[in-house]
DNA sequence: AGTATGCGCAACCATTGGTTGCCCTAAGGG
DNA sequence: CCCTTAGGGCAACCAATGGTTGCGCATACT
């Protein structure tokens, strides 16, 4: 059944800010607290927050240089994220696509 | 960009207990918030709640029948959760690919 | 009629995401 | 070498949210 799969990793994934935190430190190819926080609509410390989330669930490490601590995204935790992503959609599709076709042949019922 | 799809959606399906009571209304055909209870592991009230957040944003529909309130899962609207979900898997997904081109080709380049 | 049941409302608690303020420490410039 | 600057951690505090219990109300059942 797995409805359960990972939901620490999930929920990672599920506030918007964390996506987007995601997404500048994909193209940026990592970031600091404070870089991040200067294209975020949050403070330093609430970034700092989340990158603390996203590193207890392993979707990014850390590597402290000097005074500064540099995020980078971990890819393969991120792989896992995505699939299951698409795993929990294609389920619902999956089941969406059968009530759709049960539906259909209730209606070829009625119509004969 | 549109990494800002539509966050009360997203949100909405971000709770592992909404999603499981979304599977439970698939594949039960629809319930009402006790007999949803009765199969999960919080109270018929936080049941309740949690039907209130989905019906805000559409994802399910309600429909008093004497004392009970039956609810079911509006198909259109998760259709669309689907669509959000696997648009932002595919985005990550392809920046992932990118990344890997790039060290695939950097690696090449160093040994020649 | 009277009991049982489904539901809504309110109060309350813990967790979480956000803020501000403060302090510490590493870099950098006179 | 000292002093300023800047990145970052820590703590207090606040609002929103997910959870609980307790209660009251109204609809159904015998």
């Amino acid at each position: 059944m797995s409805f359960t799969i990972d939901d620490e990793l999930w929920s990672a994934v599920g506030d918007p800010i964390r996506r987007r935190m995601l997404d500048l430190l994909l193209t940026d190819g990592g970031g600091t607290a404070t870089t991040l926080s200067a294209r975020l609509p949050v403070t330093r410390q609430a970034v700092a927050k989340h990158l603390g989330v996203l590193d207890r669930v392993g979707l990014v490490h850390v590597t402290p240089s000097g005074r500064e601590r540099l995020y980078a995204v971990d890819e393969a935790q991120l792989a896992r994220a995505i699939a299951q992503l698409s795993s929990v959609g294609a389920t619902w599709d999956a089941r969406l696509r059968r009530i759709k076709r049960i539906a259909e042949a209730i209606q070829r019922n009625q119509q004969s």
